[in-house]
DNA sequence: TCTTTATTGATTATTTTTGATCGAAATTAA
DNA sequence: TTAATTTCGATCAAAAATAATCAATAAAGA
């Protein structure tokens, strides 16, 4: 047993208790304590673990489980239909903004094969589109690390030097008010894409409609169509508004 | 039974049980244990496995295997004692910048439980950090697939809006002549993070010392310190321009 | 065929790792 | 407060792994 391997089976107890003693360390991969000690010393220098005495703490308490993922998990198949939609208005040599929603996400998927420019502030659409055909343009600033995504004055100021035939993208809720979203940043960032764009795409499924969240951050006219799932009865009041209805297939 | 044939079998093993043992390796393969050795050293310096005393385990069995992580995996060892020391130069509440070299990305794991903020170009840096202790800012602009950066025209000027107080780069070579690149872009981005920062330290095994490769960039005079594990006899023409030495320990 | 080169193994010296001991420092108990 | 206990780090010696050197063997080319 050897001190890479020790210092993984440290580094994985840890993990998993938070916690770890000096003599148990020792009984445990059968050596010395002065070795135990030894190996948390240096673990402790290269900042992954907190020592203490007879022992050693884990250092950040808690990992953030990528809550992104899990909300893109929800209604799936919903998302991916209105995304389907989504792709047919996509056409090669276009150059498109898409945001940081989680069912915008699920448009990577049918867009790998597109020979577009993607301006994207959402790190899962560049990582998902880091190796295809696509080129694709980072929003650079604050990075969030809640939302995987880039935020701020500089993002804001960033877009602001872009112009797209066509925006993509999300928000918490929409109804006969305006669009909704749940914090003023992401608010601030879909304002300017959407200005920013020829043309406007609203993703949302039927969940989102006549949702009144936090902050009701625009008028309905800041966008040009929305592509949803929803039943068409309950798009009437958007739609007399003059916004384009694309119903999925 | 040739090199080539016990070269498959021991990364065979790896793959599998994540680990090997020379004497194992020496008994299975019916070589004598130098030989043993000698097949693990010549893996690990083509970065296919990270040599332990006694043995070789895998390169890099917490982080997903990226192409970059493979291209960053060439020469390990040297990488993280040159990161390891170049991480006691940070200390909580830093503002520093990070590129996209792949010494650079090594500095990593040894920066992820600080109280810090970093600014890079490197997509795998961001991806490395973006559930550490670290906050993020990440340059925009044009996506260089092949480097997994951000580089080109917008990425400069974003660069020029920031200030931080010490930066880490890398470059292809460096020489009593000044600092090499492969490519004019990463070469403006290195300069651009360089002028911006008020200490600048160049991260460089021995491989890239003395090593002057297509394009001239910079003069030495760009940077304040070098921290590497190269002999200090190569570095006196470096030395008597005024840089710093860090070697490491 | 012979020569040259590369690979392998044995031997030895060096380096690294480990454990034991002991005094110092820190913690706890009285 | 002092005394007892535990933990710690420094030092040193033993053990293990390694690198360096050289000779033997195998492979390749002339």
């Amino acid at each position: 047993m050897n001190f890479q391997k020790r210092k993984q089976k440290i580094l994985d107890q840890l993990n998993v208790s938070g916690e770890i003693e000096i003599k148990q360390l020792a009984t445990e991969l059968d050596i010395s304590e002065i070795t135990a000690r030894r190996d948390l010393n240096q673990l402790a220098l290269d900042g992954l673990l907190y020592r203490t005495r007879g022992g050693a703490m884990k250092v950040n308490p808690l990992d953030k489980p990528t809550d992104f993922v899990n909300k893109a998990a929800q209604n799936i198949e919903a998302k991916d239909s209105i995304c389907r939609k989504a792709a047919t208005q996509i056409n090669d040599g276009d150059i498109i903004f898409m945001d940081c929603g989680s069912t915008v996400f699920r448009l990577c998927q049918f867009i790998k094969n597109k020979k577009i420019k993607v301006i994207t502030n959402s790190l899962p659409v560049v990582y998902e589109l880091q190796s295809s055909l696509v080129s694709l343009n980072i929003i650079g600033g604050e990075f969030d690390a809640e939302r995987l995504a880039v935020h701020g004055t500089i993002a804001h100021e960033h877009i602001l030097r872009y112009r797209a035939a066509k925006a993509f993208l999300g928000v918490d809720g929409i109804s006969k008010k305006g669009l909704f979203a749940n914090s003023e940043k992401e608010a601030a960032i879909t304002t300017a894409f959407a200005q920013q764009s020829n043309y406007t795409y609203l993703l949302c499924d039927a969940g989102k409609i006549d949702r009144e969240t936090y902050l009701n951050f625009a008028d309905l006219s800041l966008v040009n169509a929305i592509i949803t799932d929803a039943d068409v009865n309950k798009l009437q009041s958007i739609k007399e508004q003059g916004i384009a209805i694309l119903l999925v297939d």
